[in-house]
DNA sequence: CAATACAGTTGCATTATCTGCAACACGGAC
DNA sequence: GTCCGTGTTGCAGATAATGCAACTGTATTG
């Protein structure tokens, strides 16, 4: 008898579903968000959880070093232990060390902010950044997570994954977040079509209203998508003629990048 | 002030017994610590926790991308969402972005590998290193975890810490690695001594055999102790003249990143 | 200066989640 | 074929987390 496909208990966890770690997990996330230190009460209120149940994670978080209590207001910001466990990663990912001088580069020549991103689940995460001359600061700044439907870096590697992954996207919604911000899926499939033929995705102001953004993915050697690479600006910036600028010098800059980490021009979808 | 009164239950947790959540991290520094993608029932065995419980654990992690799964072998590597939760933290510390050149200097001029770690509770942890020219891969990559006792970067920055973190490395004990392992409590306490007075710590095979290394701490600009950086090399390059020669450049370079940083000599413990 | 409000922590009884077991599916070795 | 090993799942019992209420300490208020 073949047991049918139940959708069982280890789904559950994987759909997201109360478990105690999740709970954790979900609070370390808040942490990291924060741009200040934040406090048990504030974090309980996000969670909708009590108090008690976060004092108590909260202290077994900062015994293992996860998170760590500010000495003076006593509130909580990530701890050391992260980039103990990330550090490791980000020596071993070729494409950051890789990626650096061209970001630059691209920094230098278009006098704009210039950023590289990692492809998470279901979003784009910024791990790099180089600012321009005159930039808009915190604007891409390393650690920032972009949507997938309406920012550059998220739109140019969403384009390059398979359905399944876009499926999921979609089923997360799509998020309004400006007045340009896509939020229909069939606008999203044109748009994405639109960024696989002309090799680049642009965003102008449809994740934040006053910053626009150039992006094109690029290829490990195996030919999968790995990273995104952009170059940020205030949106009175963009023009048509900056687009028509500014597009080769970030296609090129990802091709390189690219061929540097042994692509070949195959793409593996 | 936290005068705790009672040793009560969250100590409990605070001295590491069992939760879900604290078996959940361990579970992630087993992953972080193993160099190959690693596999449940091999966690499992490591945690002397049953293979059902490591693989519901894992089903969580997965699904909050602290944890990847190896799309050939099944097993599992650490996820990028920790790269993204640490990479602002990263971004954020000057230390990182002021000492780069420092330790690539150091690397040209020594011919070794150098390297910055971090303080994290009772270790030293690399989160930085330039290879020498002809020098031993592996040692000191990012991610490594620098025991306080027996290496050049953790003696240097503990010699620095107070009393109590002191007792806290007491207090998990001297774990011996090689027979020149430093193991009693009061030979600690002289070589602290000792590394106060001369400005730097050594470490001669007291880790790993194989391997010597100078180190110096860096303060920031309230004369905390932040970070240390070290020269690292094979033992056999180690002589009381390489030490004569090494010695300064290393103090120098973490003078000048600590001048950097803002620190003006004034230290406050 | 008391009165008040809020943050953070803890003990305890209840409840809900997690654990361990046993079983199963799958794959490789022989 | 059998015999390992790995990974996953359902289930009932074991265990750890929760919510409450109480308490402390620290701001904020009148």
């Amino acid at each position: 008898m073949n047991s049918v496909k139940h959708p069982p208990s280890a789904r559950d966890r994987a759909r997201g579903e109360v478990t105690t770690v999740q709970r954790a997990l979900n609070l370390l996330r808040i942490v990291g968000a924060s741009e200040r230190p934040i406090g048990v009460n504030e974090i309980a209120r996000r969670l909708e959880q009590h108090a008690s149940a976060v004092s108590r994670t909260l202290s077994t978080l900062e015994h293992n070093g996860f998170v760590e209590r500010d000495e003076e207001t006593g509130r909580f910001v990530l701890g050391v232990e992260l980039i103990a466990l990330a550090s490791r990663l980000l020596a071993e990912l070729d494409v950051v060390r890789v990626a650096r001088p061209y970001l630059e580069e691209l920094a230098e020549s278009t006098r704009e902010t210039a950023s590289l991103s990692l492809w998470n689940k279901t979003e784009a995460i910024n791990i790099e950044h180089v600012l321009g001359p005159g930039s808009i600061k915190h604007i891409a700044a390393p650690g920032r997570r972009n949507p997938a439907h309406c920012t550059a870096t998220g739109k140019a590697m969403l384009s390059q994954m398979p359905g399944s992954t876009l499926e999921e996207v979609l089923a997360l919604g799509l998020e309004r977040y400006t007045d340009r911000t896509i939020t229909e899926g069939n606008a999203l499939e044109r748009e994405l079509r639109c960024v696989r033929e002309r090799g680049y995705a642009l965003n102008v102001g449809e994740f934040i209203p006053e910053t626009a953004a150039i992006a094109a993915v690029i290829h490990d050697r195996r030919g999968r998508v790995v990273a995104a690479i952009a170059v940020t600006m205030p949106v009175f910036h963009f023009t048509q003629q900056s687009e028509r600028q500014l597009a080769p010098l970030v296609m090129n800059a990802a091709a390189t990048i690219s061929r540097r980490l042994g692509h070949h021009g195959a793409q593996t979808i």
